[in-house]
DNA sequence: CACGCCTCCTGTGCGC
DNA sequence: TGCGCACAGGAGGCGT
C-alpha cells in the first residue's frame, strides 16, 4: 500500500481543496467505505496525516481515511471506484481494488475508537521524534525486527518497502529478535532517511500507487533491495535472497544481513 | 500482554 | 495461448 511516504505525497497534493465544500458523495455502499458519507455538505478545514491515515478535518467531523494496500485517491473520474466527493471545485476519487481500505468518520479529534491510530507510535519526521525511545524498544528481546516495525507501535508509517531497504542500508537481518543500542539507532536514522527521499522523489510507485494529479513518483528508482531479489547486493555483490518474515515477503541480503 | 496465525479481496505475473 | 496458483506496499481479530 501506500506507506508514509506516499501518504505524505498524497495529502500535500490535496491542501488546495482547503476552503472548498464537499456537494455530494457516492460510494459503493460496502460497509468499509459508506462513512465518506459523512462529509457531504461540510467545507473542508485541514487536511493531515497521521502515520499512514490521511485525515480530513471537517469544523464538526474528522474523517479518517486509510488506502489499504491498493488504495488511490485522484482528482481522476473512474468508471469503478469505492467513494467519490464531488467539491465545488473538482472530484476527489478513491479507487482501492483490494478493499482493504476504509473510511471511518469521528467527532473531531476523537480516535480512541480507532485501535490503528490510537496505538500508533510517534512520527518519525516530526522533530520532537524521540530515538532514545525507539532505541530502547528495538533493544528489547522480542518479535522479528521487521515484524515490531511493520506493527507501528514503534514508529508510525513504515511498511514493506522501507524496512526492506532501511534494514538493508542498516545491514540488519530482518529476523533478528533485539539490537543493539547502535544498531536500533542506526535503523531509526535510515527508516527517517528512506522516508524523506521517498517524499523528496514524490513516493514509490512500483505498484499501483499514483498522486492525486495521476503522475507516479520516482522512489522506486532508487531502491537497493527491495524487489531485487536474485539481483547482485550493490554493496558486496552477493545475490540477495527473499524469505517471508512476519508473513510478508522480505528481500535482503545473506552477506550484508546475516542473522 | 505479546506474539503469530488467519482473514478480508481482487488483480497480476509467472511457470507449466 | 491459456490456466492455475502464489503473491501483492496492511492491519484487525482471535487463539495461545
Amino acid at each position: 500500500m501506500p506507506e508514509l511516504p506516499e501518504v505524505e505525497t498524497i495529502k500535500r497534493g490535496l491542501l488546495p481543496l482547503i476552503g472548498s465544500t464537499v456537494v455530494s458523495v457516492s460510494t459503493d455502499s460496502s460497509l468499509r467505505f459508506i462513512q465518506a458519507e459523512k462529509a457531504k455538505g461540510r467545507s473542508l478545514e485541514d487536511v493531515k496525516r497521521r502515520g499512514k491515515y490521511l485525515i480530513f478535518k471537517f469544523e464538526d467531523l474528522d474523517m479518517m481515511l486509510h488506502l489499504g494496500m491498493t488504495g488511490a485517491l485522484t482528482f481522476a473520474s473512474p468508471s469503478r471506484f469505492r467513494a467519490q466527493w464531488v467539491f465545488s471545485s473538482t472530484t476527489l476519487t478513491l479507487t482501492d481494488p483490494r478493499g482493504f481500505g476504509r473510511v471511518i468518520a469521528t467527532s473531531p479529534g476523537d480516535y480512541s475508537k480507532i485501535k490503528g491510530l490510537s496505538q500508533l507510535g510517534p512520527e518519525p519526521l516530526d522533530d520532537a521524534f524521540d530515538v532514545k525511545l525507539f532505541v530502547d524498544s528495538m533493544s528489547k528481546y522480542g518479535a522479528p525486527i521487521k515484524a515490531r516495525l511493520l506493527g507501528q507501535k514503534s514508529m508510525a508509517g513504515p511498511g514493506n518497502y522501507i524496512c526492506d531497504e532501511a534494514l538493508w542500508r542498516a545491514r540488519i537481518n530482518p529476523g533478528v529478535r533485539s539490537l543493539t543500542p547502535a544498531k536500533a539507532r542506526k535503523l531509526a536514522l535510515e527508516l527517517i532517511n528512506v522516508m524523506e527521499e521517498a517524499i523528496q522523489s514524490g513516493g514509490m510507485s512500483m505498484r499501483n500507487y499514483v498522486q492525486v494529479d495521476g503522475g507516479t513518483g520516482s522512489a522506486q528508482n532508487s531502491l537497493q533491495c527491495y524487489g531485487r531479489v536474485g539481483l547482485p547486493c550493490h554493496r558486496c555483490g552477493a545475490a540477495l535472497v527473499k524469505t517471508r518474515v512476519a508473513g510478508r515477503g522480505s528481500t535482503w541480503c545473506p552477506r550484508c544481513q546475516k542473522l
